[in-house]
DNA sequence: GGATAATTTGACCGATTGGTAAACATTACA
DNA sequence: TGTAATGTTTACCAATCGGTCAAATTATCC
C-alpha cells in the first residue's frame, strides 16, 4: 500500500517532484482567478491533467495545496524589497525597486493574483507570515529611507506610505490587468504597455520625492 | 401563487424594497470577501437573516444578485472621476480626486473589494462596462490632463498611467487592508492612518507632476 | 525476473451546492 | 371583512463538493 506523502520521511523521489511541479503550476492557475474558496480539486486536477485521487496523493487536501503555493510565492515575493540596498544612491534605488516590482507584475501575474486573492479575504491563510516576517522587513527597509529623508537625500514622506504605494502601482498592472487592457484599448495593449507604465512611475516617484529648492 | 420578481411589471412593493435591501447588503459582504464562484447563497441568506428560498424569491438566481450589486457599484464608484472638473485649477482636481478617492476606500471598502475580485477574476460580468463606458470616461478625462500638460500647467505625463496610479495607490488601503494593518501594527492602525496616506498621496503626486524648473 | 514499494484509477461517500415545488401565511385593497 | 396578490417556509432535487478506499498498474532495485 502506498504510504502518504506527508507522513513520508524519506527522499523525494523523481516521480514526486515532477508531479508536484505540475500539481502546483496547475493550482497557481486556478486559485490565482477563483480564490481558495472558489477553486475545486476537480478543476485543478483537470488542468493538471491528472484525476483527482492521484492529486490527493501528493497533496492530501486543499488547502495543502494551497499552503504550498503561497509558501512559495511568498518568499520569491518580497526578493526585490530584500534586495533594497540601505548602501545604495537612494534615487537609483526606488528606481530599481520600481521596476523589479514592474517585472514581477509583468512575468508573474498569476502570483501577484494569488496573493491579492488572499488579502481580499482577509489573508486567512498567511496572517502570520504578514505581522512576522513581512512586517519586520518592511520596518527594516522602513527605517533606510526614513534615514535618507533625515539626512536630506530624498524629500521628507512617510516611508510605510511610499512602500505601499510602489506596491499598489505596480502590482495593478497584474492585479487589474483586464482592467488596464479594457480602457488601454487593443492599440495600448502590447509589450509596449509595460514600458509606458515604468516610465510613467520612474518619473512619478523620482520627482515627487526628489527634495525641492524653491 | 407568486410571481417571480424578475418577470412582474408592476411597481415595487414597501416589502420588496426593504428587503432588497437587505439582501443585497448581505449579498456585499459575502461576495466582497469570496468572490463570486466562493461565496454562497446559504452565506448570504444566513447574513440576511433569511430563509434561502426566500432570498431567491427576491433574485432568482445567484448571477442576479450579483449583477445587481455589481451595477450599483459600478455607477457610484465612478462618481469622483466624473466630478473631475477639466475648468479648475489642476493641482487642486488632481488634489481632491485624491482625496475623494481614498475617502470612498475608507467608507466602502467591501465596495472597493467587490470590484477588485470581479478584477481579479478577469472581469466575466462587466468585461462589456470596462470597455464602454468606463473606457469612454477614462477617455474623455486623460484628455483634459493631457491639455493642463500641454499647456504647461502640470508636468508632461501618460494621463492614462496617471489615473491607474491614483485608483490603485487609493484603493489599496481597502482592498489590502490586511496587509496595510500588519505591516503598520496595532499603534497606526487607527483612524489617523487615513489621514497619514492622504498626506503622503497628495505629497507624492502634486510635487511629482509639478512642473520643474531646474 | 521477481519482490517490493510507489503510483494511478474507478467506484464511492456524506456534505454542500444552486435551485424548485407546493403548501402555508401575510398583506393590501375593494 | 373577504379575497386576491404577495410573501415565507418546509421538504426536496440533481449536481457538485472535498475526500476515501481498495484494487490495479507501474517503477525500482536486488
Amino acid at each position: 500500500m502506498a504510504i502518504p506523502r506527508a507522513a513520508r520521511t524519506q527522499r523525494r523521489t523523481r516521480i514526486q517532484e515532477e508531479k508536484e511541479e505540475i500539481i502546483l503550476e496547475a493550482a497557481l492557475d486556478v486559485f490565482s482567478v477563483s480564490g481558495f474558496r472558489g477553486s475545486t480539486i476537480d478543476q485543478i486536477a483537470e488542468v493538471a491533467g491528472m484525476s483527482k485521487p492521484n492529486l490527493l496523493y501528493y497533496f492530501r487536501t486543499k488547502e495543502a495545496m494551497h499552503r504550498a503555493l503561497i509558501d512559495r510565492v511568498l518568499f520569491t515575493w518580497l526578493e526585490p524589497l530584500r534586495a533594497f540596498d540601505a548602501n545604495g544612491d537612494p534615487e537609483s534605488e526606488i528606481r530599481s525597486y520600481i521596476r523589479r516590482k514592474l517585472e514581477m507584475a509583468r512575468d508573474f501575474p498569476r502570483e501577484s493574483r494569488l496573493f491579492a486573492n488572499e488579502m481580499l479575504q482577509g489573508a486567512p491563510h498567511v496572517e502570520d507570515e504578514l505581522r512576522g516576517p513581512l512586517k519586520a522587513l518592511v520596518d527594516e527597509k522602513a527605517e533606510v529611507i526614513r534615514t535618507w529623508a533625515r539626512n536630506g537625500k530624498i524629500a521628507k514622506c512617510d516611508p510605510y506610505h511610499l512602500i505601499f504605494s510602489i506596491w499598489s502601482t505596480t502590482q495593478h498592472y497584474a492585479d487589474f490587468d483586464v482592467q488596464v487592457r479594457a480602457v488601454l484599448g487593443p492599440e495600448h495593449s502590447g509589450e509596449g504597455r509595460f514600458e509606458d507604465a515604468a516610465r510613467y512611475l520612474e518619473q512619478l516617484f523620482v520627482d515627487g520625492l526628489r527634495i525641492r529648492h524653491s
